[in-house]
DNA sequence: CGTCATTACGAACACTGTTCGATACGGAGC
DNA sequence: GCTCCGTATCGAACAGTGTTCGTAATGACG
């Protein structure tokens, strides 16, 4: 791995007038919250949980972080530098942002439920930044307008932030990795489809299998290619 | 201790001389915890605070409403019962499915930060099964596949709560009623990318302004107008 | 050596959701 | 009239939470 605070780069905003203190302090903080995201989802990242790991108490994190909310930021930061770099000489760009696309999305179920952090979130650090750069350049490339190519990138990013993090309730309200208890929660929302008054509730009640079935990796997968596709029909020739 | 009949204490202190009791029902309560997201915010929502609306502790709460969840699960399908039906003779389904779509977005920025509960909600409550119930027959008697009108339903509803909390979530980051300071916040994040290395970032630097624009209800409009057209475009004839 | 800013951290504050146990009350049965 | 019971009420407390304060230790610089 390459040196972790290279810094090349003006720091984001929410980080002016931090100093670059040198200590195991910032960074090793920040890798201990994701561990507890990973391990037990964000609602048990405590200021006095993290400092447990350091053998100390919550006041001595916060010469390092200014918030539990930065520190969440910084946790995110780190999950988000692990995607994969946009390869430079790609052309096609609708693979580019599908592959793209589906790489956030995985990174995201890997950490649990570290989706919910998506929202609201400017892109910042190096990875996003030239990820940004390069998708929002191949699609002015192809002739969509900036305009839309803008927006574009806005929405996507809100769709795979706001499915992944849908995925993660989902699979919340019955134990994942109990299937007879998932099948009774699938089954109980089915049901409940089933027995509304088919006169009143036709189309619900008639289409209830579709309106269940493939829920997951699918869906989100249909989306992406229609999102894709209306993007692509924007391009004038 | 048995200290309590220490002495003659005879006034119960809820009791004495009137009865203040509120008629502490479950729809009151739900109706509370809204009217307080409606001033503050999700986050001002607490037991103790709901209860002292009705002059008494948290606990009384528990006897109508098992949960604080359930009472912000209560509160939301309260406000959902405020939205218009989508009329019954209608016929053209993008523009209803358009005009449902504002009217939902609409309600949501109504209610602060109350797209917050929209996440893994299925749909439930009168008006929601109706609304469901009506845009999926239109789709499907227009020609749309009934499984893609069953996705586009799951991923419209993703997309208008996760556009709508982000929306709130922004408007947070500077008072909203301080044009100073969100014109300072937005200003930061504009000259964080325009000060970002132009040999790396040309396409950012470039379309800073692409970038900022319309992040509001024109960008929404904008994924809206095209994810109803990536609807109508599978339909085979 | 002293100076001084940075880091560490115990203690405390003002909260949170929730539970327990003891009351009070409205009716049903006698 | 009366007891009896299930429900409603709610003070008190528990185990948490994020954050601040004051103070002690640290380490670089002159």
């Amino acid at each position: 791995m390459t040196g972790s605070s290279a810094g090349d780069l003006p720091p984001p905003p929410y980080r002016a007038g931090e100093k670059p203190r040198r200590s195991l302090g910032r960074e090793a903080i920040a890798r201990e919250a994701l561990r507890i995201i990973d391990a037990e989802g964000i609602d048990a990242v405590s200021m006095r949980r993290v400092a447990a790991a350091f053998d100390t108490g919550p006041a001595s994190l916060y010469a390092h972080v200014k918030n539990k909310e930065a520190l969440l930021r910084l946790a995110f930061d780190l999950a988000l530098e692990e995607l994969e770099p946009v390869p430079v000489a790609a052309d096609d760009w609708q693979a580019v942002m599908l592959r793209w696309s589906l790489g956030v999305h995985e990174m995201l179920q890997r950490h649990n439920d570290i989706a919910k952090l998506t929202f609201a979130h400017i892109p910042s650090g190096e990875a996003m930044l030239e990820s940004t750069e390069r998708v929002l350049g191949l699609m002015i490339g192809a002739g969509v307008p900036p305009q839309v190519a803008a927006w574009s990138l806005d929405i996507l990013s809100l769709y795979i932030g706001a499915d992944a993090y849908e995925g993660w309730l989902f699979g919340q309200q019955f134990g994942t990795d109990d299937p007879v208890e998932a099948e009774a929660f699938f089954g109980g929302i089915k049901d409940y489809f089933a027995s509304l008054p088919a006169d009143r509730f036709p189309y619900i009640v008639g289409n209830v299998a579709a309106l269940m079935e493939g829920g997951g990796e699918e869906r989100f997968r249909f989306g992406l290619d229609m999102f894709i596709a209306g993007i692509a029909s924007t391009i004038t020739r």
